[in-house]
RNA sequence: GCCCUUGUAGUUCAAUGGAUAGAACUGCGGACUUCUAAGCCGUCAAUGUUGGUUCGAUUCCAACCGAGGGCACCA
């Protein structure tokens, strides 16, 4: 099982989001790929403070709800918690009705924009090629992580501290950490013991529950690791924790101080009139034309992510991205499509009867295709994997420059055409890894 | 202060303790009457510093310097 965490209703998905999701779909698919059994999930903060805030905002500025807005009252309501005292006891009491489904005026309130933010999130998916089994909320799991903290405060691993209960990870050499506030309420801490019980629950034979967040959680997930180890060992020896950096964009209009708040959405709309600027020249119909920007910007952006080491930030320049030259999705995507427009003129295929005298980089490449993705699933890297495209693709395009693929009076034609066929198939499949669709033309 | 991550060509990234450190962009120089040139070929250019372990270190260890993150009621 893979898991994405961080989408929150009532924020914006901003491009933070797209990272895990991005490199969690990939994830899965490597894992699926490989013939196991992947459950893809996702844990999304339908409580909690961010919502007490957008609320809290939403009810002092009431007006019809978009996206836009409460994405808006979110980042003012976040403003007044920090400056405004009398602001912030009341965002705590509204987070304290919203747990408690007290107050119906709230409870609306808070249907209307859970049920407003998770379409959009579907929207997204959508676009992004990216599909869940199961979503796991914060408000589904919050009493069942209370009350196992609860228990194991009798049994001495949590301690009380200044009014609320915590987990002394100073014991452990990690940091202390509340788990239930002085409020009395689990935090994200208590949340995901609850989260963990119920997937296991859930999915009792789950080899591993693989977890993938922002690197700014590494030290969290310690603490919670070895809490987890102390409660429930059997869990915390199957779970793993994949931590991932930023997406900074590089440019100019794009760059924010705080560079994970860019909407996902604002910056694929970029992507996607860069690439519609490069096709100008080339003549598709209109429906056609949107799908593959679509399907060229989402490549584009992907590929910038899943082309590195998972872990560090990325440094992401639209730019660049879409530019179509080596290194990027759309040149292995060109690359595809090339291949692919061969093998269809070539029509059916022909029997090989010849075989070339010498081995090209092309095919050795080629039968190294099993390992690569054997090494990324082991390791959760797929930038292993876009490694070994980006060469396999510039493999095919010298060999494409050097050779006549089709020709009928040359007896290799027909291996030509199978090798071909055999790299538009492979390069394929890598790409779905990726989670990168390939256009029929392009 | 403590902890974690990190430092490779001008730039953005690779490199399961092993051969000449691999790409891309940029620069410079080519080929093109041919299946999609969003392509191809050539070329310049790099392991932060100082030690250690090893037959052998970009990789492991230590220190230093630089960058990012975390360290109590956010997630």
């Amino acid at each position: 099982m893979v898991e994405h965490t961080d989408p929150n209703p009532f924020k914006i998905f901003h491009i933070g989001h797209l990272m895990a999701n991005t490199i969690g779909e990939s994830l899965s698919r490597l894992v699926e790929f490989s013939g196991a059994d992947v459950v893809r999930a996702c844990y999304q903060g339908d409580v909690g403070l961010h919502v007490a805030k957008t609320l809290w905002a939403v009810g002092k500025n009431p007006e019809d709800m978009t996206i836009e807005y409460l994405g808006k009252m979110y980042v003012l309501g976040s403003e007044k918690y920090e400056e405004d005292e009398s602001a912030k006891k009341e965002i705590i009491s509204i987070n304290k009705k919203i747990f408690e489904k007290s107050d119906p005026e709230i409870n609306t309130l808070y249907e209307k924009g859970r049920k407003l933010s998770l379409e959009y999130f579907d929207a997204i998916y959508a676009k992004l090629g990216s599909r869940f089994d199961r979503f796991f909320f914060e408000s589904e799991v919050a009493d069942a992580g209370k009350a196992i903290v609860l228990k194991f405060l009798e049994q001495g691993v949590f301690e009380k501290s200044q009014g609320a209960i915590i987990f002394p990870g100073e014991k452990h050499g990690l940091h202390n950490r509340v788990f239930i506030n002085s409020e009395g309420l689990p935090t994200y801490e208590a949340k995901e013991i609850g989260l963990t019980a119920r997937k296991f629950e859930l999915y009792p034979d789950m080899s591993e529950s693989v977890i993938v967040t922002a690197n700014e959680q590494s030290d969290y997930f310690k603490v919670l690791l070895k809490t987890l180890s102390l409660i429930a060992p059997e869990h915390a020896s199957r779970m793993k924790h994949i931590a991932h950096g930023l997406l900074r964009p590089s440019s100019g209009k794009m760059s924010s101080r705080k560079g994970n708040i860019v909407p996902a959405e604002t910056m694929l709309e970029e992507i996607e009139s860069l690439v519609a600027e490069k096709m100008k020249e080339r003549d598709f119909g209109a429906e056609e034309l949107a799908s593959i920007r679509k399907d060229v910007a989402v490549s584009a952006l992907k590929y910038s992510i899943l082309r590195q080491a998972i872990g560090g930030d990325i440094i992401y320049d639209p730019e660049k991205s879409v530019s179509f030259e080596g290194d990027s999705g759309p040149y292995l995507q060109y690359a595809c499509v090339r291949a692919g427009a061969v093998v269809a003129k070539a029509g059916v295929s022909e029997e090989v009867k010849t075989f070339p005298e010498t081995v090209e980089p092309l095919e050795k490449l080629l039968a190294r295709f099993p390992e690569v993705v054997e090494r990324s699933r082991l390791e959760y890297a797929p930038h292993y994997i876009v490694t070994y495209l980006i060469e396999l693709a510039g493999a095919f395009n010298s060999y494409y420059t050097i050779h006549k693929i089709i020709d009928e009076k040359d007896p290799l034609s027909p291996y030509r055409v199978l090798l071909t066929e055999t790299f538009a198939g492979v390069l394929k499949n890598g790409l779905w890894i990726l989670g990168i669709e390939v256009p029929k033309r392009m």
